[in-house]
DNA sequence: GGTTAGCACTCGGTAGCTGAGAGTGCTAAC
DNA sequence: GTTAGCACTCTCAGCTACCGAGTGCTAACC
């Protein structure tokens, strides 16, 4: 399992904190993560074994608000982490939690049954990670940079019409309709198809465009010819959308837990959050700079850039092979989201993927 | 276009309501729709020309409640429309709303860009329906009662690993991963592909099971026989797979546009629509009772049995053909719904979808 | 010097009250 | 059958008072 640094690099500005300051942070945020109510002095003592008296816990407490970890609603309330603070809880305070033995195995056993349904490997992942967090759950499939072809088909579906189908390198199914001529002949076009797998197989969008010319300069009414033509033509248009979409499918579920949290009673908030869920483009800008060799990366409230996700947190993790083909699986949640489970289980479920896509090249 | 009826088959109890009463209590549906607030007797009289005073307006508006078609939140608020009053409205009052011609221009050259790519037209379906109502779109593949195969493939991934393809009648596509014995030769994959096709083909899951059996009086270390025997089982779980999911998949696209209503504002009762949305069973029990000769049909608050729906109303329509494959379309939204513009969307939509789903027959 | 008890202070939230406004239902006159 | 007039009801917004949680400060303590 990998064990690449959750950190992102923010530091923030003051002096170390001394152990006792930690451990009342690491306090402040384990309450309000649980309780999700601004967390006073007296409670602290009272449930976290500290061995000083509230008016200790309140000067900390205030150092604490100095150095911008955590933040006061207003005069009479307690302290709430600001994203400084679960920042640096993430990369110093907190232990990560991974899952136990029991809960590994039961996923372990779901991740076995849909072994050989590709397609079931994104919501099966997503809705795992949001059962076992609470949060919601995401996932994209592996995709390649550049596609590459395994193999056309075409397969008569009507009388005037066709399914053409491409495979790539990794079993992804790509299909769109096609048309055939009136009394096109079955020998015909296994005969295109035979031609097509011949000289395009194993290539990728620019060197099929490479490969169609070649057919150029083929009689226009050959039908053979005509239909390898066509047929290339879709199959590269195919591969090009394939290749220009960076986040093609994002699966989610949990959505429902999320809802259910109190920051989000208010329904305005949480539909900037499936705003920001339905708008791609987001995500497509941080799977470019999530690398597999990076490993899991945490995003915390205004830390990610969209206005809407400034509630949010979001713990990411790419699986897959680094030349081939790389997903995501991620967890989506309030700020005051349990990172330490978050991030075991996020670990867990993007080193079974890995697992799954290991398997398709074994 | 079909033109069967809206009924749903409910009446009201008590005697006809004269011209007026009709009249008002269409005035206070529309009213209401477009407002979100009970409907006092003043502002009927002053926007909707009725020529009549307020006094007596209130006198039609007692007697419309007698019949359980309006209600009262409480003595000093206006009317609001009942279930039963949304019904009579839709049954016997409303004019459906046809699309203006500019928009069904627009919609129409939008569906033609997705012609070729079956697997865009849900999509685009829920998405257009989503936009032009403002309420939340619904869609379904088109989906036959007993998927037929039309062609095998098995196409190798890696040195263990194919995937094994089956399309069916209509081009829908069913993939699982397959392994292969080490060493296993392409030619003999070949020959197994081409044995399947010409054993099932064509074939329903009860045909092929059937079909199947023959290979069982096969040498049973023949390495054709072997893959022929493995890829048929697993091509007859899929099928079956398929066969018994009623709803496959369900798009849906503007949900966010319910999100805004502010009936829905509390998010409590956004949930329980989320709710019963992701959980599909209860569409699945109306598609069993919708048929294609039904047409359009309107489901209102509670008519809708999940008390979850209670608040919100359901246009669907099915398209597709009866014999070969079916698939829905319609249009989620609150009670207060505009029911002519809905039910004029939904009703071109599906005409549309035949159109589509007719090119793959033509 | 760090720690603690004590205390004044602040401020959000709730409960209770009030007046304005919307809308009804009733009645008597037309 | 229709309408004007009017008393009545009820919600909603705004106001006030009050409670309590929690702070920050200070002076005493170890």
């Amino acid at each position: 399992m990998s064990e690449a640094p959750v950190a992102r690099g923010i530091r923030h500005s003051a002096g170390p904190l001394d152990h006792r300051a930690q451990a009342i942070l690491r306090a402040v945020i384990e309450e309000y993560t649980s309780s999700a109510a601004p967390v006073g002095s007296q409670t602290l003592v009272e449930r976290y074994r500290l061995q000083v008296s509230s008016a200790t816990v309140r000067a900390v407490l205030a150092e604490l608000e100095m150095e911008g970890l955590l933040f006061h609603p207003h005069t009479s309330a307690g302290r709430v982490p600001t994203d400084a603070g679960y920042r640096f809880y993430v990369e110093s305070l907190m232990g990560e939690a991974p899952i136990s033995p029991i809960e590994q195995l039961m996923i372990r056993h779901q991740f076995g049954q849909v072994e050989f349904a590709t397609d079931q490997w994104f919501r099966l992942a997503a809705t795992t990670l949001a059962s076992a967090t609470r949060s919601a759950g995401i996932a994209t499939p592996a995709k390649p940079r550049a596609a590459r072809i395994r193999r056309f088909e075409l397969v008569p579906i009507g009388d005037r019409m066709a399914s053409l189908i491409i495979v790539l390198n990794e079993g992804t199914l790509k299909q769109t309709l096609f048309t055939l001529d009136a009394g096109t002949r079955v020998e015909d076009i296994e005969e295109a198809v035979r031609r097509l797998n011949a000289s395009c197989s194993g290539r990728s969008a620019a060197d099929v465009a490479e490969h169609l010319r070649w057919f150029d300069q083929a009689p226009a009414d050959d039908a053979i010819f005509g239909l390898v033509r066509r047929a290339g033509d879709r199959a590269l248009r195919l591969l090009r959308e394939f290749d220009a979409d960076t986040v093609e499918q994002l699966f989610s579920d949990g959505l429902l837990n999320v809802m259910a949290a109190p920051e989000f009673a208010s329904s305005e908030k949480l539909r900037r959050v499936f705003e920001a869920l339905e708008n791609r483009s987001y995500f497509a800008e941080l799977f470019d700079t999530v690398t597999v060799e990076g490993g899991l990366r945490v995003y915390i409230g205004r830390e990610n850039r969209p206005e809407e996700m400034a509630d949010v947190s979001l713990v990411l993790a790419p699986y897959g092979r680094p030349g081939a083909a790389v997903g995501f699986v991620g967890v989506l949640g309030p700020t005051r989201l349990r990172y330490p489970q978050a991030i075991g289980t996020v670990r867990f479920v993007s080193s079974l993927m890995n697992d799954l896509v290991d398997h398709l090249y074994a």
